[in-house]
RNA sequence: GCUGCCGUAGCUCAGCGGUAGAGCACUCCCUUGGUAAGGGAGAGGUCCCGGGUUCAAGUCCCGGCGGCAGCACCA
């Protein structure tokens, strides 16, 4: 037969000659479908319009308006934009590149590399070859020729690529008029489909297949979109983002610092520190309610110690080792007066401590589960490219614990955290949650059977806890695999806080053991678990989510007495004390200033109420509200406001 | 750590070989003003650090340190 039948979605069916392209197909049912159409939907693959249809096939028309149809303009428009940097800068070679997240990258090697001042250029470029139009055209290559081709022109790292890919994989090449590259395809029909809604944002190096210890290149990034509208609005979205970077708001409200000789330590000022503590006073309560008891431990521990636990080998290289020798004091002598052998180092976490505590006494199967929490300060020498304001810092605090269990306590202990964990983010303010379950890396301890066991543990606690999940292969921590709670903040970024790891390496490494109901010893398996992660990082993201107006309970400063004549001084000093004494933060503004550039100023320093005094309130004991964001007021006695209050700056638990 | 860009007043930034500037913030004075900037005056700087070029260096060159953006890393 020289026939095919394709169903397309809707279940109807067409015959149509074998061979038929996918473009002509489309044409066969509507000239404006042809026109919107980019790419078919083979069986569920994507394919060029320009392919033959060779067999029977479920097939789908797509369009600009699908959402597979944004990650081919991004890919095509990596095309267009490799071949306009090699149009205008001869030489340069290219090497991979893919679409991401919100738009596209194309690595370049160049002896030189892209500045800023490159961009518009190769932008003006770039336009002029969508506006070409040039049809991408799709050829199978002998893998042989590939490779001697890309050799001849110089194109090593292609070369490489090709070389690389496995036997059975069909080479491909896309041809965009004169200019062509190695790509798995597929493409829109030409260059035209691109559209106009890209623009390049920023250079930056970037490791050849991601190594660091290869080549470093030269990456160019860039945005494409459907319409303008829409790279418009997310070039809104950026500024916005800017505008609630935690750093500058930090500043501005004068939450932290950092500074050089503390490089990646953090400063908390007044302020900034109220919202910890208010932070840390809710984890601790809620902690408390599930069971656990509060720890501390050393800061400063013996290398042996490090040892035993096995991060000595591993990570040494990221921790804070101090010398165990005393050091001269006199002038112009060696720092320290003999060669150090001993060494101690900065905790890099805790439950290695926290397994000396299980360890001492006996504990028996009775005992178990033991929930130990700590708000353990923990050091990691963390590179100096990785650090990030908040986000990434040397020395953190974690809201950690271990749960200390026997084996068929896993699954009650791992469904109970999840419970837990739900509860916190849905009172931080987090709704939006993703779970995924990280597995054995390749470089781990413990054998392959304890690994199985820990796997499926997490697997049967998702599934009982009736969580969704996604797998993360490789990504698990050393000694064990984890399960890893990204939140979604208010602008759409993912931020991964919460964890819970199952660890049946550390209590066989520092020999933990409890007594079972039979007498004989058993280890214990323990749960690493943490809901915010680092305290620090978690502050940061809880500034950039609410953009610095935290709700009432977490912010800084809730409520502002300001007076609107000095008149009102004396009253507003008594209100104050009233709501200090009924545990409110508050501060007062007798300045002589006038009542707008008072409210102003608390506006932008995200206070959230205010109570505004003049002499008709202090005379009449009333106080007129504002709160931030909205510009109507609200005149009420002071005692039911001062209760009112007092109720809405509650914490939720 | 790697690549690129950057480092001037508390903050945001201008100046780019020829005696250090602006706005905001700060201090003082006037003003007591009813819900997002009242007026005036003043004070404030090893122009990141160290070398070099030059008659002369925030300004040009080299090295360090730090910041930012990616990359790599993140127990």
């Amino acid at each position: 037969m020289n026939q095919i039948t394709l169903t397309l979605p809707d279940g109807s069916t067409r015959s149509v000659a074998r061979s038929t392209t996918g473009m002509e197909f489309a044409e066969s049912i509507a000239k404006s479908l042809a026109k919107a159409a980019i790419a078919i939907e083979v069986n569920g693959q994507l394919r060029d319009l320009s392919r033959p249809l060779e067999e029977d096939a479920q097939v789908k028309i797509l369009k600009r308006e699908d959402d597979a149809a944004l990650e081919m303009i991004r890919h095509d428009c990596a095309h267009v934009m490799a071949e306009a940097v090699q149009a205008l800068f001869p030489g340069t070679q290219v090497t991979i590149g893919p679409s991401i997240e919100n738009g596209f990258y194309y690595d370049f090697a160049r002896n030189e590399p892209f500045t800023l001042e490159d961009l518009p250029k190769i932008e003006a470029k770039m336009r002029q070859i969508i506006e070409r139009g040039a049809p991408f055209e799709r050829e199978v290559w002998d893998r042989d020729d590939a490779i001697a081709f890309f050799t001849k022109k110089g194109e090593m790292y292609k070369a490489e690529l090709i070389r690389d890919l496995p036997g059975t994989e069909t080479i491909t090449i896309y041809k965009q008029g004169e200019w062509l590259d190695l790509c798995r395809g597929p493409h829109m029909p030409t260059t035209k489909h691109v559209g106009p809604a890209f623009k390049l944002m920023k250079v930056a190096g970037a490791y050849w297949r991601g190594d660091s210890s290869k080549a470093m290149l030269t990456r160019i990034y860039g945005t494409a979109w459907r319409t303008e509208a829409e790279l418009k609005a997310y070039l809104t979205q950026l500024e916005e983002a800017e505008k609630r970077d935690h750093r500058k708001l930090g500043r501005e409200m004068d939450l932290f610092h950092l500074q050089d000789e503390a490089q990646g330590s953090v400063f908390w000022h007044d302020k900034g520190y109220r919202i910890w503590l208010a932070l840390e006073g809710y984890v601790r309560r809620r902690l408390k309610n599930a069971d656990y008891i509060e720890v501390k431990t050393p800061q400063l521990m013996d290398s042996r110690f490090w040892e035993a636990s096995g991060h000595w080998d591993k990570y040494r290289e990221n921790m804070f080792v101090v010398p165990d020798v005393v050091p001269n004091t006199e002038p112009g002598q060696k720092i320290f007066k003999e060669e150090p052998r001993h060494f101690m180092a900065l905790k890099p976490m805790n439950c290695p401590a926290h397994v000396q505590i299980f360890k001492q006494g006996i504990k028996s199967y009775r005992d178990l589960p033991i929930r130990m929490a700590e708000f353990g300060c923990c050091h990691r020498n963390e590179a100096h490219g990785a650090l990030h304001g908040l986000m990434r810092v040397r020395q953190f605090t974690q809201d950690d614990a271990h749960i200390f269990a026997r084996e068929d306590q896993i699954e009650s202990e791992s469904v109970a955290f999840c419970t837990l964990l739900h509860k916190v983010y849905d009172d931080l303010g987090f709704r939006d949650l993703t779970v995924k379950l990280a597995t054995r890396p390749a470089v781990r301890a413990g054998s392959d059977e304890t690994w199985d066991k820990a796997e499926a543990g997490l697997r049967d606690a998702l599934k009982a806890a009736g969580l969704d999940y996604v797998e993360a292969p490789g990504d698990g921590a050393f000694y064990g695999p984890k399960l890893e709670f990204h939140i979604r903040d208010a602008i759409g970024r993912s931020w991964t806080c919460g964890t819970l790891q199952l660890d049946f390496v550390l209590p066989e490494r520092l020999d933990a053991s409890y007594i079972g109901e039979d007498g004989a010893r058993y280890r214990p398996v323990m749960l690493h678990r943490a809901i915010l992660g680092s305290i620090e990082r978690f502050i940061g993201i809880l500034i950039e989510n609410y953009a610095g107006k935290l709700p009432l309970w977490l912010a800084p400063v809730q409520c502002v007495v300001a007076t609107i004549t000095s008149e009102a001084d004396a009253y507003a000093l008594d209100v104050v004390r009233q709501l200090e004494a009924a545990g409110l933060r508050v501060e007062a503004d007798l300045r002589n200033e006038k009542i707008n550039y008072k409210v102003r100023e608390h506006s932008l320093a995200k206070v959230p109420v205010m109570f505004v005094l003049g002499k008709r309130e202090a005379e009449e004991k009333t106080v007129a509200i504002r709160r931030l964001g909205e510009e109507k007021q609200a005149f009420e006695k002071l005692d039911a406001a001062l209760a009112a209050l007092v109720k809405q700056a509650q914490p939720p638990y």
